[in-house]
DNA sequence: CGCTGTATTGACCTCCTTCAAATGCGGTGG
DNA sequence: CCACCGCATTTGAAGGAGGTCAATACAGCG
């Protein structure tokens, strides 16, 4: 099993980005992706209270990390692109607390909880290379939380632009300047934790700004450095210095 | 090592709520908070940039997770209580993204990265465990997002005062329906968000609807069904059924 | 061609911030 | 004891960011 034939995967491009893995580990933790499964847009991955046996894992399309709320609405927590994990936790916590749901249509590899057990009982290198995929995700949640609480709603949309950008390329489906964002204002909104109507208003103003591009379903950023100026996107958290 | 003497322990009555450890496990863990060190009221205990070879845990006091802020403030990300850990994450992934300071007087144990790296090695078990509290630190700061992004000041206050109850109880630092809260309501305005004048307003508003006592650094909830209810607070996430 | 979902616009209102000033209060020195 | 300082708390007033409601435009599609 080569480097080529590997680096398809999402997976271990995206540990390549900090964990230390051996060819050997390479190649055992790109096969345990084989058995996928196809689902629709938005849809449901997970619910609350699931305790499934196994681990889910995106390899294409995106999805998010959504809490639902008392009136009616819910609450996104948390994108996730091919690499991501949906619910690594469950094999340690036991059951959800929060529900997975596509946007665009996913490919998600599922992953018997008794191989992951086997795998980082096995392997502690391989354990650590998990353990260090969920300290990322919780570097991005605690990005997140300040880009909600201190940012106001241009630049809180710029910031998450940018970070798409760089989670995207990082696994090679963005280019130098835009990427494929097949969601609807109200989704953004629901994202960014703002009404449809300023959701809108706000990106009218960022293409009056000339700081994006949004049409089609397609971004673009013609000044990548003047919109992560904008934002103040220091992309450090990510891990994925390239 | 009897049960009783490590019970005074936050770090095993915290995992004592989630991880299965046998009593060799209890005590090998007590016994890595031996060398501690006192830190004084609003004070530094790691700095961004950090890469500390010890790692740090909080065995008394109040202290915070925060980024500074470009405009010269900083956001308050966790806050942590006696059993949370500082900064294991940097035995992973190398280097502080973020700061940590101390609130009250703080007594810290420093665990040096080989003994951890040594215990969680010979330990699965112990590896676990702590994986279990970081995953439970992330379910912490999914709530708090929610908390930032969908609740209005009121509702986000009580929010804290709930969250706050369950687990200083839950290191036995809180009773039925109170603690002690040593916060100015500037920092209080730190922690959520909130400018100093509005969280003025909004203690005032909860404390006119009989919702929380707040005075001499002693919060008292009159009544914990009716505030739990106010804030729509549901413990789950903090995984400390009692 | 009408139907349905998305994008856009206008008007009004609320929550929260900002600025500025006043009040209280525990020290500390006279 | 009192004057004074520094700090936390409180209050007032004005303005801005964003929410809500409602209407309109603008797709794609059967």
């Amino acid at each position: 099993m080569g480097r080529g034939t590997v680096l398809h995967n999402p997976l271990i491009r995206k540990l390549d980005h900090g964990a230390h893995l051996t060819e050997t580990e390479r190649g055992r933790l790109a096969r345990i992706t084989a058995r996928t499964r196809q689902v629709g847009p938005r849809q449901d991955i997970v619910r609350e209270g699931d305790a499934p046996d196994v681990v889910r894992l995106v390899l294409d399309g995106m999805a998010c990390r959504y809490k639902s709320l008392s009136n009616g609405g819910r609450s996104i927590v948390a994108l996730l692109l091919p690499g991501d994990f949906c619910d690594l936790h469950v094999a340690v916590l036991g059951e959800m607390d929060h529900a997975i749901a596509t946007f665009t249509p996913c490919t998600v590899a599922e992953i018997p909880r008794a191989t992951i057990d086997e795998l980082t009982g096995r392997h502690p290198n391989i354990a650590r290379a998990l353990w260090w995929a969920t300290l990322v995700d919780e570097g991005v949640l605690r990005e997140w939380l300040i880009n909600m609480s201190t940012r106001r709603a241009e630049q809180r949309t710029a910031h998450l632009f940018c970070e798409l950008l760089v989670r995207l390329r990082a696994v090679g489906l963005a280019d130098e300047d835009g990427y494929d964002l097949s969601l609807t204002q109200q989704e953004l909104a629901d994202v960014l934790a703002l009404s449809t109507v300023h959701m809108n208003r706000t990106l009218q103003s960022l293409r009056e700004h000339d700081l994006i591009v949004l049409r089609d379903r397609r971004l673009t950023i013609p000044n990548v450095a003047r919109l992560s100026a904008y934002a103040e996107f220091k992309p450090g958290y990510l891990r994925l210095a390239s």
